[in-house]
DNA sequence: TATGAATGAGGTTTCATTCAT
DNA sequence: AATGAATGAAACCTCATTCAT
């Protein structure tokens, strides 16, 4: 008979699962709705185990953000610099994988975290600003003025483009883990997505305006 | 500063300071980290005069939401069944008027604050969905549908350009009470509206053959 | 103007009764052992109520200390400034004065805390030690090195001997505090002065040395 | 630094190391604010090992109480037993010896802990008392009592004096352990226990009183 | 109507103690 | 024999809410 232990010692395991239950309950009840109970509870241990590995609440909002997406970031730069095609297909892509790998996975929950967050935390958000949106906008940028340099797309304000191009797929993160927690999703994220890049790049193309720029 | 004329005031002009106060708060600061002193100081009165007007903090958060949008809404739908014009003019005036009513002025707030607090208050979030943001993406897709019909559009899906074409304003105005708190706020909203209406315009227009700029 | 200045009163009396509580309390376990909620009970309020006067515990401390004793030292410094009398009547109306006013009250209780905590808040400990015993001492070093000069005692090394006649109304105290709460007291404290005075001032007499210094 | 000796220390050693550690830790910031974790670093060893030879902290604090002083008393006993020669030397001799075996010793930390606990542990208090106090009072007084027996000191009140003797070796070891770790110790001990045994011995002398010893 | 002193429930944090390794 | 990961009770502290004035 093997009596069931009180508890199991998984010393290197822990921190990861303590910081991904954490990325979920700040996720979704923000950082001080959340209760180091609810946190321990989705890591399967107590409220004392956290403060053995995080030095306390708040250092472990600096954790989830700090350790989640900025890998991300990196390896979508080696991409991008390994790229081999048409700057529109880079784009598809580059939309198309961002929500593949950041917003179907938990990491999603980090954008809607940051703009709960940033004027609780601003040291925290300057350090997202810095090392996760410029990085971004930079990437995006340089395949946006690429392609224009190569007369694939018109000349637009590239710095605006990037945003908008992007600003879809951030506001349906966002939304997912929001309203869409709430009301029943009826976002087609592919369709969205497809309909986004057919405009986005139509809107880039060398043709005359059809509709005057102003009244 | 003037001080004699608080006392001056309606006696009914108070709730309605109490609830600007506590749409900066709320927005600022996300509800559970605010305080009643807080949003107290805010409104110039002291923490126990809100229960004269409101039930508690959570009826506060309450009152913001349903008070503040709705109305807005309302106004949103008349000038619309009034306009006579193309609906691309149509389009940009909605695009940039709801900038210039909601973006600029404190009501910008709460976009921001129902994403945050979406689900802790999945009823009040509701509620927001149904009586702001779908009558809201109704309106915007008769607008479309319209351009559609009557030829000035190529079809698209209707529902997901609507999300596409609000997506950056609604985006702007999270980041400017999230991040842009934080972060020296680069952007300039006019030229951001624009190139979005003009890439968006493009991307619905007619592709092959160059469209009359008028009809 | 004493209408009906039960509450009132008591609101302005709270911050000396929960000053006594604490003192109380940090006197008989220390501070570390003492808990909020002791000096609530003692004061008779809630523990939520001392954080409308104080800080925090700390600050409860610090203000024991700083605002407990260092008005009964101006007040020596006055009384010994305007006596007129012998210097062996003044040392033997100190000695007793400071028992009958710090010894036998609940004052008695810092000199025992500050032993207890000096090492815990050192800035503090540093406060008192030259805001009541460097003064202290100083004081009682005027009186005695008058009784020197005017030959009425003979010469001694000063600040040594203050540090000796002191000695045992320092003990008394503390030891009031930490084992006669334990033991029965058989001290009887007036007998125990006047064998000190009496000692203190025949070794500070002009007489010859009765027994050898060494052998 | 040695680092292999550590494992060829006889295995009883161990509780001694703890011990030491115990009382230096306990000694400094007192009982309550005491951490295992910090008595566990002082001896070398990890919390969970002081759990393998003693019950618990309040068990600690008691061996360190029980097992430090008393062999010291039984020594001293002797030392007295055996003496020959005059009374005032005996007493010159106690004092000093006192401050050489306990005050320089890391001992001398024990009496400082008594003050500061007595009212949290009196079981402990009142051993200390049975125990250490009243055998070194009772020494003491069996020196004092032969010397007036032997018409070497006037009669005087044998407990009092007892205690007046003993206060100015016991409250420097106090303040050596609390105020003198923050603030620069400017007391010399051997000139102030060369004073101290000068004044009292003169004191104890049959001369008649230089002073009227009260009206 | 308005105040703000007082409360008490609930959260974060610490740490003595236990126990699997 | 020794470790240190894990626990859970208890402490400090905050703040929404109440209520006497």
């Amino acid at each position: 008979m093997t009596v069931k232990p009180r508890w199991q010692r998984r010393k290197n395991a822990r921190p990861e699962e303590i910081l991904t239950a954490a990325l979920e309950a700040f996720g979704d009840h923000g950082f001080a709705a959340t209760t180091l109970d609810d946190v321990a509870r989705r890591a399967g241990v107590t409220k004392g185990t956290i403060y053995l590995y995080y030095d306390g609440k708040e250092a472990l909002l600096e954790a989830v953000v700090r350790e989640t997406i900025v890998p991300n970031i990196a390896r979508a730069e080696q991409i991008v610099a390994e790229f081999r095609g048409s700057s529109a297909e880079l784009i598809r892509q580059m939309l198309k994988g961002w929500w593949d790998v950041i917003g179907r996975s938990a990491l999603s929950a980090v954008p809607k975290l940051i703009i709960a967050e940033a004027a609780n935390f601003p040291e925290l958000a300057r350090f997202y600003h810095r090392e996760v949106i410029q990085r971004g906008q930079r990437l995006f940028a340089q395949v946006l003025q690429r392609g224009i340099d190569t007369g694939e797309f018109r000349p637009v304000p590239v710095a605006m483009t990037v945003r908008l191009a992007l600003a879809p797929v951030l506001l349906s993160v966002v939304q997912k883990h929001s309203l869409y927690k709430c009301v029943p999703d009826d976002m087609d994220m592919d369709t969205l997505l497809d309909t986004h890049i057919d405009i986005l790049l139509r809107g880039l193309a060398h043709v005359p305006a059809p509709v005057p720029a102003h009244a």
